[in-house]
DNA sequence: CGGAATTATAACAAAAGTATCACAGCGGCA
DNA sequence: TGCCGCTGTGATACTTTTGTTATAATTCCG
């Protein structure tokens, strides 16, 4: 939900460059194609905050992408970009379903806010939803990713980001080792620069909030030599 | 959610009966202000379904008025009408809010596609979009979004344009926890540049009138390491 | 059983994150 | 115009987390 990914289908070179460079500015990652097909392709495979279409295209035309885009998606913001400003209905129309439309050669600033308009709508959109939840439940421990909530037997307990990284980490493949090398470059980051048995420590506050008995743990599981695990007989 | 109701604020009586003639062939009914301050008291007072704004009137100019009815009402889509295309980027800016732009002189074809657009859009809201609840109601404390209204054992609260807002935000998902950049992004608007600790400090204030013993809160609590979240337990 | 290797635990200080307050800029409003 | 409330920022105090050090406990294997 930080930066955008923004889909540019524009065979002229020069318009794809101004575009990047000023939704680069506004934080967006922008992939571009050439060609009609290939954006149609691209569109339906990938997921994008804001689609870019160009009416005239060669090998597919842009409403026609427009058109096949929004038979298996209504919702990915598609702004059309054309030369004759009398298509605009056309392009504009229902069965198209464009959301926003600029006639060249059009003024930067005007795309620009058109473009601001779009982000704000989804997001005021995305604003009140309630997202899917992930789960975890194992024996009495669920694990809401998306909360960041872990509750043990009915109590919610209360983790440090690192713990409940870790948690989350071991509980999503339970019976997995991890060697603390392992552990160390998911949780923190391949460019931790420390020694391994920092993981012990943490490993073992973890345990003593999640387990009843620390010495004896039942769900994080010492694989001896190795590292750690998450038990999968629960 | 047939017949759409549109206002027009335009102190050009040629105008305002040239798009009347179009909005009537779409089906909508249309009234229509010829000055600032009545423009104002009427998209206030009643309920429309787009307004459309001229820049440049008499009394108060258009950009003040989308800025006032933005204020109270993020839902009702607003169009605006301007002589100087250069303003596009000030009237579809953040504080002000606009949702689509025409300069004039426009095409008629143009007005209307981007009409359409406009009823589209809402039609799709209303149908696939969860109603966001419009009262809000947990131990002791009550939401009203529309009236903009928080009530706390009874007594009103005086909150902020940003406090309502995350308090808003945050209680529509008890025990969801919301990173300092999301909220940011969320309530202050994606485009924002300034310090996240902003938040830490809205955060406080909002504590301050909310909770009894804003030290121990009970409505707003922290996620450590992450950000904040509206207490599930109540 | 002994000893080396590995893991567990506790304590501590540095680092990172959070709370709070004061202040200046801005715009609204009388 | 001057006042007042809202905002964002800077500064500072405070809290929690985190990595490390130190030491104890456990496991493995000959």
């Amino acid at each position: 939900m930080d930066t955008k990914n923004v889909l540019i289908v524009e065979d002229d070179t020069n318009i794809t460059e101004l575009l990047s460079i000023h939704l680069s500015d506004l934080g967006c990652k922008v992939v571009s194609e050439k060609n009609g097909q290939n954006g149609l392709a691209r569109a339906q495979d990938e997921s994008f905050d804001l689609i870019i279409l160009d009416v005239m295209l060669p090998g597919l035309n842009g409403m026609e992408i427009c058109r096949k885009i929004r038979q298996g998606d209504r919702q990915t913001p598609i702004m059309m970009l054309t030369a004759r400003s009398e298509e605009i209905d056309k392009v504009m129309g229902l069965e198209t379903g464009a959301d926003d439309y600029l006639t060249k050669p059009f003024s930067v600033r005007e795309f620009i806010a058109r473009v601001r308009v779009i982000f704000r709508r989804s997001e005021e959109k995305a604003r009140y939803a309630a997202p899917t939840p992930q789960l975890i439940s194992i024996a009495g421990l669920e694990i809401d990713i998306d909360k960041r909530k872990v509750m043990l037997r009915g109590e919610r307990l209360d983790l440090s980001p690192r713990e409940f990284e870790l948690i989350v980490l071991l509980a999503s493949n339970p019976g997995k080792s991890y060697s603390r090398k392992q552990l160390l470059s998911l949780v923190w980051g391949y460019d931790f620069e420390g020694y391994e048995h920092t993981v012990n420590t943490h490993i073992n506050r973890l345990r003593g909030k999640i387990e009843a008995d620390a010495s004896n743990p039942i769900f994080v599981l010492t694989t001896w030599g190795i590292g750690y695990r998450f038990n999968e007989d629960l």
